[in-house]
DNA sequence: AATTGTTTGAAACATACGTTTGAGACGGAA
DNA sequence: TTCCGTCTCAAACGTATGTTTCAAACAATT
């Protein structure tokens, strides 16, 4: 095999194992063993396994930020000089979620569920990594996600944030079974995409959803 | 001591260390330490790692399961003739949820954390266990709800459904995270009773979101 | 062909894990 | 007291983990 061959043999491998089976459950010798290399590979090319996992979402998160800046470039521009309304917003970042992992033929849900494994698993080496290498998208995406709801407070919006990437990462992680399920129950078959169509509804009305007043500490400023 | 103390010092030590690290990252040695009591007590007592983990779910699963059955009680009973709408049923399930634990004085959010876990974290037999144990409530859950949305068609509310559970899933099992980030950020601190009232009124404009019209294979039938 | 730097291979490393063992301590019943 | 079942304790068990080692194979340059 060609000179680092190994090294995208052991990220392949190590990307499909920590998706299905997360992080500590997946050992090196069962990545090695997948990918038909030696266990000292792992160590060798990337150092421990800590940077194994940085590099396993550096590879799909890098080209993906790149993707979405640019759509949003695009989605601003075509706004004109109004902030781009919330569904469109929404809408970007989903297409462009669901377009990018065809250029590696690989299913969305794989890297819909590391994403949620970041989240989930408490790894505090991911975390500082994803923050100090990707926040500039993130915070890009808060922003926009900001001026299409003014109506909204910081702390409101917050937690609605996470609640939409909670319904969304769920879902999409596990979205060949549930369409199977679906499929066995209803006898409706449901692509990706469309999936993508029911959330997009419910993630903007959830978010515009009425705020309700309760035992707040006297500090719902409704601005920045 | 007395004679069983032991056990529930070793399941408080698991509840709080599972809760904040997962299963596989905590070791039985982690938990007896912290419990003061001897490493063989586990095995003793509970008979494995995986045993002792269903122990702690139950522990507040069950007490949990027979309030949420009386609050249905009640709930269908005021109803009357009509079935309960829709945001009372998820305002019976959160409020009996964050009533609970206060009878172990326990922050609520290690019981979240808990049952987030069990989705995320891919251990086999719990999810059998709890299955096994407890899907007759999880059952008239979705039975309420069904009742609570006539108007959806069957696959739509299938899909909102998922967006919901991830919603909830998702945001509690990472609650404490999450809190500080938004302490950190705005300076704002969010009991985990009142992240629940975030959740609530989202998850109900989201199930009421207007259904778009779109590529249909002329199947969405609106009943069972 | 000789030499260099890079990559692989099998084996061992030290450590941590869940679990088991067997001897001893405790407390109530005879 | 003697007995017996329950429980605790320190120690060890076997296994699996991430990591290191060092010799061999390889590729490219001189």
């Amino acid at each position: 095999m060609a000179q680092s061959d190994t090294v995208d043999r052991i990220l392949d491998a190590a990307e499909e194992l920590f998706a299905e089976r997360g992080f500590s459950e997946t050992s090196l010798r069962m990545i090695t063993g997948k990918a038909g290399v030696n266990l000292a590979a792992v160590n060798y090319h990337f150092g421990s396994k800590k940077s194994l996992i940085q590099a396993v979402f550096a590879r799909f998160l890098t080209p993906f930020c790149i993707a979405l800046e640019a759509a949003f470039d695009r989605l601003e521009a075509e706004a004109a000089p109004e902030p781009p309304d919330l569904e469109s917003v929404l809408r970007v970042l989903t297409s462009t979620l669901v377009e990018m992992p065809r250029q590696h033929d690989r299913s969305i849900a794989i890297y819909m569920r590391l994403q949620g494994l970041a989240y989930t698993q408490s790894q505090g080496h991911l975390r500082r990594f994803l923050e100090a290498e990707y926040s500039h998208t993130f915070d890009r995406f808060m922003r926009l996600l900001k001026n299409a709801t003014p109506e909204l407070s910081a702390v409101e919006r917050y937690w609605r944030n996470q609640f939409m990437l909670g319904a969304t990462a769920f879902t999409l992680s596990s979205s060949d079974a549930l369409t199977e399920i679906l499929w066995n129950k209803l006898g409706v078959e449901t692509p990706n995409e469309e999936i993508v169509d029911h959330l997009v509804p419910f993630l903007a009305a959830g978010m515009q959803a009425h705020t309700v007043a309760h035992g707040n500490r006297g500090n719902s400023d409704s601005g920045a």
